[in-house]
RNA sequence: GGGGUGUUGGUGGAAUUGGUUACCACGCCGCCCUCUCAAGGCGGAGGCUACGGGUUCGAUCCCCGUACACCCUACCA
């Protein structure tokens, strides 16, 4: 049986790179019939936080990824982490080493002194294997230790020989022990660190396939080494491509802010089928050309080889709003927000007019025919849920606003609207029965009588019934705001002018 | 400094395990439709497949080198 893990640190918000990671694991596991389980990393206290925790659930719940048995919280483990580096030192393939702690500066120097340090060592020739603990005896070391010396413990990773392991994106994976330093698994202070916690976990929670970041190819042999000594079976690896940037570079919510965030995509009126759907298609693509696909397609279609190599570009333009994130992302909401059985879209439209004070029980009950004309005329030409409250606002309320280059063009450009437009009002309030045509008849036999070109008319309402230069078909927009209504918003226009 | 991975039009991706004019989607431009804006239909621009060598009758595909990008290299995760 198949077990997968998504294992994210709840510090910040959650990346879209790691919902992708999270989507990746679902489908991998749904579709081989496996376990999705579910490992919270807070073993980095100073940065995690209880919010970061909950984004993390309300992520994965927003876009449909159940996961299986219980939440795994790192810093739970942290007793067994350490009792696993104890172990490792007892049967010899670990090490205390008793060095003083050495300060490192900032984040920002961290490479420099990597590459610092490299420089130094190889100039002195000292080599992965100086460390003067490796060897101490270990009696001697265990009587250090308990005078009271603070040490870290440290992997011995073999002198010669190689590190191999099979990649199921990137394919076999080579690297020399010689380039691997003897790791660190636990600080003096005796907290476990990262490589070996993961490891610890995932044999606890008997993950077979670790699938993650393309970030963690190279450490990947680090843990395998862990795997080894520790003599548990080493589950099979995926790395998946990472998500870039415009510009190439990382993609971080220091630099490009709230792009980054999957709930910002939920708070901005994407919906969860076509973000997911968005995210399936980045750094992975299935046999066809079909890109449209609901879940249970994805969770057929998905398999690691289609998994690419090469890392994706998160396309955004910072300075244009209407490109706040990926155009293609964006494209897609559009696609199934006009697209998607209306009962299917129903609950993401009744939440997000609820939220604005939009919504009416009536809607799902005695109203449903309007609601459902209604819906299916503006939505054709929304991009986010946000649309049916900003720019539809004026199908569901009154308090809707004027689009001020739309009141300048479709009503005070014409100053004979003043009059037109309660004359057209009338005419509204007599058509019988009253619905699209009929109304269409009366607006254009008023535009005749009166000498004016139908679309003035036309425009000019548009405006004053819903408050925006842009919309469906108007005599469809007369039919849903109904006679009365539209006659009264025709008549409030006029003292507009 | 060392190691790893990668590079197909602006972006996401194709191209039967080398075979004619490099395909699809998003975006962009134009036309049709038209009461506006979309949607839809039709059409178009945009690529010496990073660069340089090789192997081959033939290379996006195989090999080598260069450049660039990203990741790892930490008593961070």
């Amino acid at each position: 049986m198949i077990r997968v893990r998504f294992a994210p640190s709840p510090t910040g918000y959650l990346h879209i790179g790691a919902a992708r990671s999270a989507l990746f694991n679902w489908l991998y596991a749904r579709r081989e019939g496996g376990k999705f389980l579910l490992r919270i990393e807070d073993t980095d206290l100073q940065r995690s936080t209880d919010e970061s925790t909950r984004s993390i659930f309300e992520g994965l719940q927003w876009l449909g990824l159940d996961y299986d048995e219980e939440v795994v919280f790192q810093s739970a483990n942290a007793d067994q982490h350490r009792a696993a580096a104890v172990q490792l030192v007892d049967e010899d393939k670990a090490y205390r080493d008793f060095t003083p702690k050495e300060e490192r500066g900032g984040d920002a120097n961290v490479k420099q002194e990597i590459a610092k340090r490299a420089r130094r060592d190889a100039d002195e020739g000292v080599d992965h294997r100086s460390n003067p603990y490796r060897e101490l005896p270990l009696e001697e070391s265990k009587q250090r230790a308990a005078d009271g010396e603070l040490f870290a413990v440290r992997l011995k990773v073999p002198r010669e020989g190689r590190s191999v392991f099979e990649d199921g994106v990137f394919g076999t994976q080579e690297r020399d022990y010689a380039e691997i330093e003897d790791l660190v698994l636990l600080r003096s202070d005796g907290h476990p660190l990262y490589n070996l916690s993961v490891v610890c976990d995932d044999i606890a929670m008997q993950i077979t396939d670790v699938i993650r970041g393309q970030d963690h190819l190279t450490n990947t042999h680090k843990q395998v080494l862990i795997y080894e000594a520790l003599g548990a079976p080493i589950p099979r690896f995926a790395h998946l491509p990472l998500i870039l940037a415009p510009n190439k570079g990382k993609l971080s919510k220091r630099k490009h802010g709230a792009v980054v965030s999957l709930t910002t995509y939920r708070d901005r009126g994407f919906l969860p089928e076509a973000f997911r759907n968005a995210l399936a298609l980045l750094g992975w693509s299935p046999e066809g050309e079909q890109e449209i696909m609901p879940l249970d397609e994805l969770r057929e279609k998905f398999s690691l080889k289609g998994v690419h190599h090469s890392p994706a570009v998160f396309n955004f333009s910072e300075s244009d709003p209407r490109q706040w994130t990926d155009q293609k992302a964006l494209w897609m909401n559009a696609e199934y927000i006009r697209t998607m059985p209306l009962d299917e879209l129903l609950p993401a439209l009744r939440a997000e007019l609820k939220a604005a004070g939009l919504w009416r029980p009536e809607y799902e009950t005695s109203e449903h025919k309007w609601f459902e004309k209604t819906i299916n005329l503006i939505r054709e030409r929304f991009y986010t849920l946000k649309d049916f409250s900003g720019q539809g606002r004026a199908y569901f309320a009154d308090d809707f606003e004027f689009d001020a280059a739309a009141v300048a063009k479709n009503l005070k450009k014409e100053p004979r609207l003043k009059e037109l437009l309660p004359g057209l009002a009338g005419q509204i309030e007599q058509a019988e029965p009253f619905n699209a045509e009929t109304a269409e008849a009366a607006l254009r036999h008023f535009a005749e009588a009166a000498g004016v070109k139908a679309a003035l008319l036309i425009n000019a309402s548009r405006t004053a019934l819903t408050g925006q230069a842009v919309g469906p078909s108007m005599f469809e927009v007369f039919d849903i705001i109904g006679r009365e209504c539209s006659a009264r918003r025709l008549r409030a226009a006029a003292e507009m002018i």
